[in-house]
DNA sequence: GAGCACTGC
């Protein structure tokens, strides 16, 4: 009879060759299934069930002979022992005691399956007082969310006021002229390259007219590409530039001078500069006579071959309302809330779509923004009595600022008080009560009340609107609600989509009609360009140059991809602006993303002075997140920048992509809000139709699924590859999943959760962060370790680094380090700024970024709140780092490195890694590290890294490290043991 | 010596 441990070796040998891997827990899980089957017929069966293997032809001999190979006597045994202890668990108590009385002549398989029944036990027990505790607390979560709004505001308000301070903008010509040169020379190299392989492939082959045109498109662009490198040059010694008036400058000198102090002004520069803005566009409405004597001067502005000629090619329809006028005008502002009610597009469906509801469970609803299916449709219901007998409503929405606002205005609608009847409930923000019945809510939040109460039986009707955008979140709620809805008939499931992908929604929940409502949306007609742009950059600031002197009024949105992008761009608008000086109207232009300070971003929103023109540049966040009033312009170069996972390596990075149609149409439609509007897209009708995506990417296909997969299983969903998604996420990412939660000690040998798992369920932060928080029980210091999550939970904007401060900020994080690692800085920035009294001035003068150390405020205080529930007590290490960075690697003994001879490598699947330049340890070379995450930008980098020593491995994780693979192959061991030795003696 | 779109719990 094999040995367990000989037995899963000759299992992993024969998984190797039959199927070409060899996963100890595979092997383990095989065993396990093999010797819980009564039969050989039934482990096949089981394994064709997890649909996990192809047990065809080797696999199926190989799976024979495993059930012939696990011991029999076991064979026939256990699974009568394991029902037996099963029952008992459930109908016995003092299953303990008799537990104790255990003879040790158990063998190892015996032993394993007593644990594990053990920890099931625990488990449910845990999940219970979960539960309870749950029911016992009573809130009186008005009063503290009120309280807590307002210090919100103060809050915000003080920080706008630093934010102000700090702003101060400078020039950064000589780096954006790199970026852009060298942009330029790739794509101009690209594509020869690309002309010289089409020559060399087809030159002798006929194409079609199509092929012919494009080819000559690309021959045409490759010229004027050489033409205009050319002319650069030639303007380079001129020191001229192409929109540049040379006689206008020329004849004043003193102006340019002007502009630069300006640029590099005190605060209030800003204010005095816009107010002049103002003044100057006052001025320009003096009699048509300027306007006329204006006129020639733009075709010296944009002359013909800089132009950029498009193709208006199709038009997104508007949705057709005569009657009613697209926007409340002043007097219908001023008109009872009932009668705005009664003005929206889904009002006169009412009566029909309550009936639509009241026949059927699912309902798809497709309909645009401005139809008000939001707030409207939970108010029908409410009206309808969906709420009597205590039951509630609830709506979910992928962002906070929308679950927010909607519950808002509903409240205002019903005229109640928010927080009453209709209230909201996000992370961090519970606006709800005993008599909330309409409950707006993120969709992340709504998920995790699954957690509690996993058949929503506090709830009439769920309705999941956006469903369009497909987050990860609101695809794992599709899975979750059809199957409650299936054994909970009397609950009705709405889900609100624009017109996309309405019929593929239907489908997945068995053919649900859909309920259509037209929105209030004028005709965008859409332009492409001729042929395609080298580069997208200077195509956008010649497009935008154009739209102004040859367009009638109305604002202009740009659509790129980030950051970096956003100012460049803003710079050479503003840059050819001043040179053109009073020849052209004036342009505000105004940049837009997240990251940027927020009153920077609050002044999108104000409205544009009369005779100006507004250009904001954006990022996606306009695609969906805000809506600025007043475009009339889009210009789409179709680039967004999109993250990737890549389950095989779990390496995340973010990459420019072309967007997708839908994406490119959702860009479009952001003209038509306030009349019929025009698109330009920065790309041929032809990329369009052919080599754009149709939709984006579902989030669960690009993201890691580990909490995922946690919270699932803690639902009791133990099939994951069965699991009834929308799109299923590629099975890697699942299997990576399952492996990490394995290794963690979430789950045990047969895939079950344990009760480890079923604490770091609770915490809403990634798996091996919380299995970090859980250990920090153990080396007592879970004060520190919170924050050091809660550090971690914000996305590496800790350090704020101006582009004309570069110097000041480096020696400012410098002043941060601490020897050990990234973490402890961390955990060093976040206890100082706590010390400060969590002062903002301390964030200025340390170039902290304060809206993220606010954030890592309240992560901590969430964190704080649910360390009781998952019964780990507070505990400081009081300066004893070691204790930290041994909790920390309890949690992330996965994420490994170290240094060998060609630099570092991760321990487990042996990959070249660096360190990120931005680490504290990047000037020295620990021998064994631990990562935070992995990314690949230029290179694979390790961000946010933690020096270890490779005992600690074997401390926290003996089950996932064997001595030998932590041997130090150059290491000389030996001698220093030695001398450490008679040291010790000496 | 790099350079992080956007959400969310």
């Amino acid at each position: 009879m094999a040995t367990p441990a000989g037995l899963e070796r000759w299992v992993q040998d024969e998984l190797h060759s039959v199927l070409g891997l060899s996963e100890r827990h595979v092997a383990q899980f095989l065993i396990g299934t093999a010797q819980r089957c009564v039969s050989a017929e039934e482990f096949v069966q089981r394994l064709r069930d997890t649909d996990t293997l192809d047990l065809s032809g080797p696999a199926c001999d190989f799976a024979l002979r495993l059930w012939n190979k696990v011991p029999r006597k076991a064979v026939v045994e256990k699974p009568a022992r394991a029902a037996e202890r099963e029952a008992r668990a459930l109908l016995e108590k003092n299953r303990g005691s008799k537990q104790t009385e255990k003879p040790e002549s158990e063998d190892e398989w015996e032993r394993t399956e007593r644990e594990r029944l053990q920890d099931l036990e625990e488990r449910d027990a845990f999940a219970e007082r979960v539960r309870q505790r749950d029911k016992d607390r009573t809130r009186n979560v008005l009063e503290r969310s009120d309280k807590k709004a307002y210090e919100e505001a103060q809050k915000r308000l003080r920080m706008a006021e630093e934010d102000r301070k700090a702003m101060v903008p400078e020039l950064r010509k000589k780096s954006r002229r790199e970026y852009l040169a060298k942009r330029e020379r790739e794509k101009l190299e690209d594509l020869e390259a690309e002309l010289a392989d089409e020559e060399f492939l087809f030159g002798d082959v006929e194409l079609s007219r199509h092929e012919r045109r494009e080819l000559k498109y690309k021959r045409r662009v490759r010229d004027l590409a050489r033409e205009y490198r050319a002319a650069g040059e030639q303007e380079k010694l001129e020191a001229t530039n192409r929109y540049h008036m040379p006689e206008e400058t020329r004849g004043q000198p003193a102006r340019a001078v002007d502009l630069v102090e300006e640029e590099s002004g005190a605060p209030g520069e800003e204010q005095r500069r816009w107010e002049e803005a103002r003044l100057g566009a006052a001025s320009l409405k003096f009699g048509a006579r300027d306007a006329a004597s204006q006129e020639p001067k733009y075709q010296l502005v944009l002359e013909e071959e800089e132009t950029i000629e498009f193709v208006r090619a199709t038009q997104l329809q508007g949705d057709e309302e005569p009657s009613a006028p697209s926007l409340p005008t002043q007097a219908q502002q001023k008109e009872s809330i009932q009668a705005v009610r009664r003005s929206l597009p889904v009002f006169p469906f009412r009566e029909e779509l309550l009936a639509a509801i009241a026949n059927h469970q699912v309902l798809i609803i497709e309909g645009e923004t401005g139809s008000g299916k939001t707030t409207q449709i939970p108010q029908y219901l409410f009206e309808e009595g969906y709420t009597k007998k205590g039951m509630k409503i609830a709506c979910t929405q992928p962002r906070r600022v929308a679950a927010m606002s909607v519950a808002a205005r509903v409240a205002r609608e019903m005229g109640v008080k928010l927080g009453n009847e209709v209230g909201y409930s996000i992370r961090f923000e519970d606006c709800t009560s005993e008599r909330t019945v309409l409950r707006y809510m993120t969709d992340g939040m709504l998920l995790r009340e699954f957690l509690s109460e996993p058949d929503l039986a506090s709830y009439s009707v769920v309705m999941v609107d956006e469903a369009h955008e497909r987050t990860l979140h609101t695809d794992i709620l599709f899975g979750l609600i059809k199957d409650v809805a299936r054994f909970r008939p009397e609950l009705k499931v709405l889900v609100a989509s624009a017109t996309l992908d309405t019929a593929r929604f239907s489908t997945f929940f068995d053919d649900a009609p859909v309920f259509r409502i037209p929105g209030r949306r004028f005709p965008v007609d859409i332009f492409y360009t001729k042929a395609p742009e080298a580069d997208y950059l200077e195509a956008c600031v010649v497009s935008v140059l154009q739209i102004h002197v040859t367009q009638p009024p109305g604002d202009i949105l740009v659509f790129l991809t980030g950051q970096e992008e956003i100012e460049a761009a803003c710079e050479m608008l503003q840059d050819r602006c001043r040179r053109l000086g009073s020849k052209i109207r004036e342009l505000l232009v105004l940049p837009i993303y997240a990251n940027l300070p927020s009153d920077m971003q609050a002044r999108i929103f104000q409205s544009t002075p009369p005779g100006a023109r507004k250009v904001v540049v954006a990022t996606n966040i306009a695609e969906t997140s805000l809506t600025i009033e007043g475009i009339i312009y889009v210009l789409d170069p179709g680039f967004c920048k999109q993250k990737s996972y890549n389950p095989r390596t779990g390496m995340e990075s973010l990459t420019v992509t072309p967007c997708s149609k839908a994406s490119a149409n959702q860009r479009a439609g952001r003209a038509g809000r306030v009349a019929a509007g025009k698109c330009f897209r920065l790309y041929t009708a032809w990329a369009y139709q052919h080599e754009l995506e149709e939709t984006t990417v579902p989030e669960i296909q690009r993201t890691s699924l580990g909490n995922v997969v946690l919270l699932l299983k803690s639902l009791g969903i133990h099939d994951l590859m069965h699991f009834d998604f929308l799109d299923p996420p590629p099975y890697e990412t699942l299997l990576l999943a399952l492996e990490q939660l394995y290794a963690l000690g979430a789950l045990n040998h047969l895939g079950e959760l344990t009760t480890s798992g079923r604490k770091m369920a609770e915490l809403p932060v990634d798996p091996m962060l919380s299995k970090m928080i859980l250990a920090s029980e153990k080396y007592s210091c879970s004060e520190e370790i919170l924050t050091v999550a809660a550090m971690l939970s914000v996305n590496n904007s800790i350090f704020y680094r101006p582009k004309d401060k570069v110097v000041h900020a480096d020696n400012a994080r410098v002043n941060f380090f601490l020897p050990g690692g990234d973490h402890l800085v961390l955990l060093n920035v976040y206890t100082q700024w706590a010390e400060s009294g969590y002062s903002s001035q301390w964030c200025y003068e340390n170039f902290v970024q304060f809206r993220s150390m606010r954030r890592a405020r309240d992560v901590r205080e969430q964190l704080e709140g649910l360390l009781e529930r998952v019964e780990v007590g507070l505990s400081s290490c009081q300066g004893d780092y070691i204790r930290v960075r041994k909790a920390i690697t309890a949690g992330y003994f996965y994420h490994t490195a170290r240094l060998t001879r060609s630099g570092y490598r991760t321990v487990k699947q042996q990959q070249t890694v660096f360190i990120h330049p931005n680490s504290s340890l990047f000037e020295e070379q620990p021998r064994w590290l631990l990562y935070h995450e992995l990314v690949l930008t230029t290179k694979e980098f390790m961000r946010q890294v933690l020096e270890i020593e490779s005992s600690w491995l074997l401390e926290v994780a003996p089950h996932y490290y064997k001595a030998k693979e932590l041997e130090d192959p150059h290491a000389k061991k030996m001698p220093k043991k030695i001398g450490k030795t008679r040291e010790e003696l000496g």
